[in-house]
RNA sequence: GGGGGAAUUCCCGAGUGGCCAAAGGGGACAGACUGUAAAUCUGCUGGCAAUGCCUUCGGUGGUUCGAAUCCACCUUCCCCCA
């Protein structure tokens, strides 16, 4: 029997019913795999499971982080492990639910990130060296000290070239040596991970358009207004998800709101596409698509049929 | 009823005789990604037996060695005058 249930899969496709389906039939408790359901006062947005919906399954990482927070996959890493040992210690089976593939990656492997505090002035000091010294140069100066991380880089991808320099100006070693030694260790936990789909993509794009659009009429725009109000930043992490960034730019005056409302759908689209093409590269997913709209009967039979093989 | 303008590859939109399968943007599709990840980045986008061939620029017919580009007529749309 492995030590997690992982239940992940592009936006949209039933991950919340499915994981409490399967905590109400192998006794087990809800981790989110999900970066921005972290957030407090973000929840319409993130489709954030409610009361009635988690059905007295207890939940874990929702709401764990404030808006205004650095958050982190290190952060998400850690908390999360500690959520899944402590399930593991009462004798439940925690079933990690979520789309974020990084997260669930840093989760099971148990990536020990070094201490590394990014402290936001010296980040933005790297940013700007990108911005002065141009792609190209500021990759060749990484090249210098990390080859191999430069040789996988584009010039042009500003946050991870950041990211990768940050790493070794803060902790003296490059990211790929770190990422070696994280390699070198055994997973933390063995997993066996189901990924939703629709059979067909058409019926997917449907479905998130159809949700993107109830968002709005749930009162999207004043849970981002409220955030807003509160203080958190354009720049945060919160901010740049999907639903927040094009609503906060209608509220600003940027754009129409039906702009806003095609925008959220498209994004969500191009989400669920991205998420598909890194669960596609993993060998180890056991995909499951559905046909049509899964019902309760459909999620019961799902969940039965994990339970049995998983474990 | 009269006058003027426009029709371009999935969409918007360049292109006014050869260098055009046709700029650019969008979308779609595909991909990369272990430290901000709902983020960031890349490729690709008429067809094919494919260093070439075929089909395409509202329709038909013409001019020309050669047309998305010029001419005629037709169709549709927009604007102005009535």
């Amino acid at each position: 029997m492995t030590d997690l249930l992982v239940i992940t899969g592009p936006t949209a496709t039933g991950k919340t019913a499915l994981g409490v389906a399967l905590a109400k039939l192998l006794d087990g408790e809800v981790i989110s795999a999900d970066s921005m359901q972290i957030y407090r006062g973000m929840d319409i947005g993130t489709a954030k499971p409610t009361a009635a919906e988690m059905d007295g399954v207890p939940h874990h990482m929702l709401d764990a982080a404030d808006p205004a927070e650095r958050f982190s996959t290190a952060k998400y890493a850690r908390m999360a492990a500690a959520c899944a040992d402590d399930i593991l210690a009462r004798g439940k089976r925690p079933i990690v639910v979520g789309g974020t593939g990084l997260y669930i990656d840093g989760l099971v492997r148990g990536t020990a990130y070094a201490a590394a505090p990014s402290d936001p002035e010296a980040r933005r000091a790297i940013e700007g060296e990108y911005d002065a010294m141009g792609g190209d140069t500021f990759r060749q100066r990484l090249a210098a000290v990390d080859p191999e991380r430069a040789a996988i880089l584009h010039p042009r991808d500003k946050k991870r070239l950041v990211r990768a320099w940050e790493v070794y100006v803060l902790t003296g070693r490059p990211i790929s040596w770190h990422d070696e030694q994280s390699r070198l260790v055994r997973p933390r936990y063995t997993a066996y991970t189901v990924a939703l789909d629709f059979a067909d993509r058409g019926m997917l794009y449907e479905r998130i358009d159809r949700r993107a659009r109830a968002m709005f009429d749930a009162g999207l725009v004043d849970e981002v207004r409220r955030l807003l109000d509160a203080g958190v930043g354009p720049d945060t992490t919160a901010m740049q998800a999907i639903g927040y960034k094009e609503v906060a730019a209608y509220l600003a005056g940027r754009c129409a709101l039906e702009e806003a409302v095609d925008a959220v759908c498209r994004a969500s689209r191009r989400y669920a596409k991205r998420q598909l093409t890194w669960l596609r590269s993993r060998p180890d997913v056991h995909w499951l698509r559905w046909d049509r709209e899964p019902d309760a009967a459909a999620l019961q039979r799902a969940a039965e049929q994990i339970g049995k093989t998983a474990s």
